[in-house]
DNA sequence: TAAAAATACTCCATAGGTATTTTAT
DNA sequence: ATAAAATACCTATGGAGTATTTTTA
């Protein structure tokens, strides 16, 4: 029993003729014939009682008609399943987004998915970098954004740099920072609460290295929470200066520090190596290139 | 795409393993792997990682597992139904019984359907032979069983003569009838309630033909029903002759009448002509031979 | 290095085409 | 008599086998 058959099975019961439906299959009518009756001999029951003109369906084959119709249907759906993977129109996408990353991405990625393509379904786990590539080796995430330094690097993984964004303190305009005489010292910062996303042990080091021990995260930072936009609003509507990469909010004044801050976020995308890619997976890093650049 | 491929993709994730789903499939590891890749090009994306030792499921090829799974389950039951209709195991069977035949075989018939092929969904209409046969020509009845003089030939109607009963006089034992010193006429039956289901004009010209115009059945028959069981209860409580073929009723007493009822009982088996018959009709056949037989 | 999958090639089984016969109206 | 289905015969595509190469653990 063939896919093939089951539709000839169709198209004959349709018509009535096995010479018409010869023509709409693009087959000869004895090749068609030779079919049906294939199918009939292995079923062993007869499908068509052959009344000369115009052909009729047994009992039998009225019962099989529908289950025929509802199986070509579904091997149909299954056949364009893969078109539609590709296409980002169906599927499973389960991403995880590491801090830096899931502040900025997070609420973009699924308005996205969301309007653009919502037959796929996503979903978005944050966490850890090890916890997440953890996640990812046992298969139950497909990709993750994570702070490329706060991976460690292995063979089993894939790591593709989808985007390098420049860290700096960020204020209000009109904000005292911006009217010192002199190029911003550290410890002018100090003086105001800096509000920040959960650093990188990566990034603390950065700091720490260009401006001393004070400078280190878990001692400056007064403010913190894992959404930007929240931490955005703050800053605007008071003094607190952001630690943040450059383009969470193009509305914030950079303060020109002395030294310069030439920590640089390093986000990857990172698949496991040797698997087949998920197929949205095109449509989050051209996502991820849109977004995340200075 | 092909049943076959969708087999050996569901063989291959069983196993993990090309060669050996090969050996279970009977066939080469090479034919094997070009079957999954033949299945894989055509719907565009791959199925399985391969892992050297161990092949596994790619994100879309589980989504595509399940639903192979169920496609190739309904195949194999569809592939199966035949035989299952040919074994009386399945099917419909919609059967007409003329007045006689319904009440001799009505309550055996769905009794054995129920016991012997309880997967078969039968439905039985009664009625006039007309009606019966028109029903047939409309295809929504399979087979008839009718007394044979009762229904017009034609040559869209195929009857196989399954069965050839006397009609007699019955009577309970002791009646007053059975002491009679001579051969009973039919003015010695009229004394009594005369019981039958209603008789076909055949019948009843026979019965004019052999006792006169009182002997029609209109102006004879005082107890009529088409339950056989309640006429032949009420004949052997009371003093009521049964008018019916012989076997109906093995304990009644048959009268001897002058002149004999030659009057014959004709049941045929009705389909039509040049049309499959049902599968469930050599189980109807058999039970009616094995029934309706002096 | 050994086991497993992919590839190159060859073959043949069968689906399909052409021509003809049979059947039913 | 005619239109349609079945049949006989032939062809060719593609599925499957054998031998070999490539890959990965």
């Amino acid at each position: 029993m063939t896919l093939v058959q089951l539709r000839h099975l169709i198209s004959v019961a349709q018509t009535g003729s096995f010479s018409k439906s010869a023509d709409a299959l693009c087959l000869t009518q004895s090749a068609l014939s030779r079919s049906i009756r294939a199918l009939e001999e292995e079923l062993g029951i007869v499908l068509f009682d052959r009344v000369g003109r115009h052909n009729e369906l047994t009992a039998f084959g009225r019962e099989m008609l529908e289950r025929a119709r509802q199986l070509v249907f579904e091997a149909d759906e299954l056949r364009d399943s893969g078109r539609q993977q590709r296409e980002g129109e169906g599927g499973v996408f389960r991403v995880g987004l590491g801090s830096g990353p899931g502040a900025m991405l997070m609420t973009p990625f699924l308005m996205h998915m969301a309007t653009r393509h919502p037959r796929v379904r996503v979903s978005v786990a944050r966490g850890g970098t090890d916890l997440l590539a953890q996640a990812l080796r046992e298969r139950t995430l497909d990709a993750l954004v994570v702070d490329a330094r706060s991976l460690k690097p292995a063979p089993d993984l894939n790591v593709s740099l989808v985007s390098e964004m420049r860290g700096t303190f960020l204020c209000r305009d009109g904000h005292p920072l911006t009217r010192l005489d002199h190029p911003v010292r550290f410890e002018d910062v100090q003086h105001y609460p800096i509000a920040s996303i959960p650093l990188s042990d990566e990034v603390a080091r950065t700091l720490v290295e260009a401006y001393g021990p004070e400078a280190h995260p878990a001692h400056c930072v007064t403010v913190q929470c894992e959404e930007i936009p929240s931490l955005v609003e703050v800053v605007r509507r008071s003094d607190a200066v952001l630690l943040s990469i450059r383009a969470a909010a193009p509305d914030l004044v950079e303060l020109q520090m002395e030294p310069p801050l030439d920590g640089i976020a390093r986000f990857g995308l990172v698949t496991l190596s040797r698997r087949t890619e998920a197929p949205a997976l095109v449509i989050l890093r051209k996502l991820v290139q849109d977004l995340m650049h200075d």
